[in-house]
DNA sequence: TCAGTTGTTTATAT
DNA sequence: AATATAAACAACTG
């Protein structure tokens, strides 16, 4: 389930097994899933490389390597599997980065998502271009200063990549429940006060996730922990959960606190 | 068999 | 020009 939180983990696990070694091979095992290049290439411009520290910017996990740059997004069931952790491939494994301590797998059942390969910063900035602020570092003025420019409902705004990087459809949900805005809410029709609590909001709910990723069994006060449950209530009220579609996706919000 | 699914892109409509 | 909506992508699960 990779919105901002799942990907920074990633981002850690990579850390963990990939910065500061060489890559020996790299095993393209669904050409498909390199979306910006020839097979063939990520594993010349990596080969005998070694990467350097990750970073993330929203979903994306951004992974250099003294030069190249590998790219991951992971779409809706996107992974990363160390061989140390589960010693067999799997037939979801996409692609395979061979370190002389183990390997490192891409793993995606449904491929949406993928490999992109950025040589230079030009072709950085092709496939990360398009992205606003990292939803987690942005500044509130900054953020404020976007929102002023966006019309529409404020579910829709939160999901924009362009606006925000990171935020998906259980997130927004989160956020908007936790800010107590109904996700249909025009951002035109929000006050400064609303405006201010959802920057606050935003930041205080991925700070809670980033810390434990597994929030949505966990945290017994979020929304996520009951949404998609039949008879699911709110855990602030308990308030039957409403659920619809906002932004062409399944939305949970409660009825009494989001008005 | 059928509905549903956490992401993004594209086409079309407003 | 922006925003909204639906479909497509794809491969499962219940």
């Amino acid at each position: 389930m990779p919105e901002l939180p799942e990907v920074e983990a990633y981002r850690r696990f990579f850390a963990e097994h990939a910065e500061g070694r060489t890559v020996l091979a790299v095993d393209v095992l669904d050409p498909a899933l390199v979306r910006n290049a020839a097979p063939g290439d990520v594993g010349g411009a990596l080969t005998g490389r070694r990467f350097e520290e990750p970073g993330r910017h929203g979903k994306w996990l951004v992974c250099p390597a003294a030069g190249p740059t590998l790219l991951f997004h992971f779409g809706m069931t996107g992974d990363l599997v160390w061989s140390g952790d589960e010693p067999d491939r799997h037939r979801h494994d996409r692609l395979v980065l061979v370190f002389e301590d183990g390997e490192l797998r891409y793993r995606n059942m449904r491929r949406l998502g993928g490999v992109w390969l950025a040589l230079d910063d030009a072709e950085l900035k092709v496939v990360l271009g398009g992205l606003g602020p990292d939803a987690f570092a942005v500044e509130q003025e900054e953020f404020l200063g976007s929102l002023s420019r966006r019309r529409g409902g404020v579910k829709a705004a939160l999901m924009d990549q362009r606006l925000v990087a990171g935020i998906g459809n259980l997130l927004a949900d989160e956020v908007l429940w936790q800010a107590r805005i109904h996700p249909r809410r025009p951002v035109e029709d929000l006050g400064s006060n609303d405006r201010v609590r959802l920057f606050r909001t935003m930041r205080r709910v991925l700070a809670g996730a980033v810390e434990h990723f597994d929030y949505l069994e966990t945290r017994r006060r979020w929304l996520g922990r009951v949404r998609g449950q039949p008879g699911g209530r709110c855990p602030r009220c308990r308030t039957a959960l409403s659920r619809t579609v906002v932004a062409g996706r399944t939305t949970y919000f409660c009825p009494s606190c989001q008005r």
